[in-house]
DNA sequence: GGTATTTTACTTACTAGTAGGTTAATTGCA
DNA sequence: TGCAATTAACCTACTAGTAAGTAAAATACC
């Protein structure tokens, strides 16, 4: 009763795996995991849909590889900007950076998309899901309870309830922002919650940044 | 050469069209405008899919209806709090506690989701999206601004920009909570955002827990 | 009032197309 | 020659949507 010849999971990922991954996402955070299909993907490749269940037997498992790198992903990205700055607030413009980037390119963080889809996912999927929120949310904490340490950050609540509020309102700006069409309107509602921290803080400069 | 019997659009709803939008709605709210379908809807009526194309010719022309009726349902909404009280800070605590109602039935707001969705909506939609959104906007604004000037709300920013955050981050909130299935989670957000409008404002209804 | 006609609100039975997925054969390369 | 990667060809289930027909209610007409 073996359904698949058995293909390398867990390993090395192969350059047609990362390949399928790259479209995979890109489809995912546009359109959203019931947005697109194999198909897709394939026509995009120009390979079979066949092909494609070679290295992700089911869609399931492709949603699964794409939640875990995309977290992967986004836990290096923590950690080069701990690498980068020690400096609260610095630290969480570059944080605010990495979803303006995701909206730059036309779209909603992956992870966000499909909590809006979450009722309809499989379970390893949401379980990745809440991975992905509990990490974030970890290293948000973390820098907000630092920075009010070191008084370069102001603010009433605990950290960790600070850093969920934080993280809902980057998502649903995004959220809204795209809908938009508009990346200012996301970029505003960014540079609210960064100067909601510090008072006068160093705040990001308003309209355009990326230039 | 007609293709259709010319079925009875913009009059009074009937009941039957009535019954299906609700059904759509549920679907819609939990999951999402790609994430049902015909079949669905006809098998929680109990009736054909036949009979709700003559009601809704197309899923397109449902999911327009879909949004003109929440619009309008949320813009009823509105009003309903223009006339219960005229305490800016109580108007917000209504305002967001009809996106805890939403969520209490598990659902998400029926425009938040589709914004996820909105590269894949046919153009009536989105545009109807646009509305909803700007007709929250306008209504916040006006809150906010008055708010303001009666010196119940501070803020240093335009109420309009201000008014586009809290929708984000209501939205957002709503989004994240969603996926981890907790009430409570969205109910701190809701406390933070309003308690950042007026230093130490009232606590909405339901205990905070910690400390 | 009673008959003819139209309209409403469906049904059954179907279409063409797409979804995810499978199998067996084939390619390409070390 | 052996195996990883890929394809052609297929399957079943489901998608939105259509065609044709029907029972019952509303309307028109005399």
């Amino acid at each position: 009763m073996k359904k698949t010849p058995p293909p390398p999971r867990n390993a090395a990922p192969t350059a047609a795996a990362t390949a399928i991954l790259d479209v995979a996402q890109q489809l995912a955070q546009t359109r959203g995991y019931n947005g697109f299909s194999y198909a897709d993907i394939a026509a995009q490749l120009g390979v079979t849909k066949a092909s494609l269940h070679y290295h992700f037997p089911s869609k399931a498992e492709l949603g699964r590889a794409l939640i875990e790198r995309y977290r992967g992903r986004f836990g290096a990205a923590l950690e080069a900007i701990d690498g980068q700055t020690q400096e609260p607030l610095k630290k969480l413009g570059q944080y605010v950076g990495l979803y303006e980037s995701v909206l730059s390119s036309d779209r909603m963080c992956l992870c966000g998309m499909l909590a809006a889809e979450h009722s309809t996912l499989p379970p390893p999927m949401q379980e990745g899901l809440k991975l992905f929120f509990d990490e974030n949310e970890r290293w948000l904490t973390r820098v907000l309870d630092a920075g009010r340490r070191a008084r370069a950050l102001r603010f009433a609540e605990s950290p960790k309830e600070r850093a969920r509020v934080l993280i809902g309102s980057l998502e649903g700006a995004l959220l809204v922002a795209r809908s938009y069409g508009n990346l200012q309107r996301f970029q505003a509602a960014a540079a609210f919650v960064l100067a909601d921290f510090g008072a006068d803080a160093p705040a990001p400069k308003r309209g355009t940044k990326k230039a």
